[in-house]
DNA sequence: TAGATAGTTGACTAAATTAGTAGGTTATTA
DNA sequence: TAATAACCTACTAATTTAGTCAACTATCTA
């Protein structure tokens, strides 16, 4: 149970641009600096990210990127769904018709995969990029002591 | 965010065992043909599950695995720590002292992802086998409409 | 209008991980 | 003692990830 780099580094990234891009773009060499991550790559990024709106493109000098909306009014769960970070814990193909495990019946778990997925997604669907600029802390949810 | 298929068949291949496995031992070939899982494959998990102390071994003729616990005491949880199939969707490395992405300070979505890490632990953790094999139904939680 | 800046695009690749396969050994029981 | 089924180790093919590289286009400023 996973997340991708390209997963991380959108939040991230997103977060620094709601932080450092206030009152002028930032161009994407400056947050290859401050959150060490490959300008190449996060051009990748950038490029899925302006596709879904979230963020606005300025060319030439002085240009950079931007916010598209105000970042209470981005969820998680959006830039999640921009960069096609999927949540996906059944086994079964993307119709939800189809079955799993090729059997032509859901297999004896489905039902459970499925929750998990609820639960994560309605989590990510529920924090909002203002609450991460916000100094998000860990004492807001509960943890769970595992083993 | 993905589940390793390791993870789906190690919960499905538990949720067999606790259904087929009352009365007798369940052996491997039959859980390979029911579930559609490698056989050989399983062998490997069920080699983790053991050294876990879910399930116990019989050898020879009539043989093969069953629970080592009530399934109302055998946590989805335990499955995935027996299998290593860890919760990660930090950064950085296992030391929890360690930084992220090796900048020698926490970066600015590390406690977002340590809570989002804290979401699906609990939700695994309040789930057990005897939910699953009753026939755990998707109205039990709420879902999300994601996009 | 030249040159620098910064975004845009697409092809390619090394490394890591996953998802197995293969082949044998050991223990048990009928 | 033959069949069965767990146990164990090494190997490998396929996929995914996490980038790199190279070129192109738009825009601003001097």
């Amino acid at each position: 149970m996973k997340i991708t780099s390209k997963g991380r580094y959108a939040v991230l990234a997103m977060v620094d641009i709601a932080k450092f891009g206030e009152n002028t773009p930032c161009n994407l060499s400056h947050v290859s600096v401050r959150q060490n991550i490959s300008l190449s790559y996060l051009e990748q990024i950038f490029n899925d990210l302006k596709k879904a709106k979230l963020v606005k493109s300025q060319k030439g000098p002085g240009g950079g990127y931007r916010l598209n909306k105000e970042s209470s009014e981005i969820r998680i769960l959006d830039i999640f769904n921009a960069i096609d970070e999927q949540i996906k814990t059944t086994g079964c193909g993307n119709n939800p018709k189809s079955s799993c495990s090729g059997t032509g019946q859901k297999c004896l778990t489905h039902n459970f995969w499925e929750n998990l997925e609820g639960v994560i997604g309605n989590y990510l669907n529920s924090v909002y990029l203002s609450d991460l600029t916000a100094g998000y802390s860990i004492s807001d949810e509960r943890r769970v002591i595992s083993e």
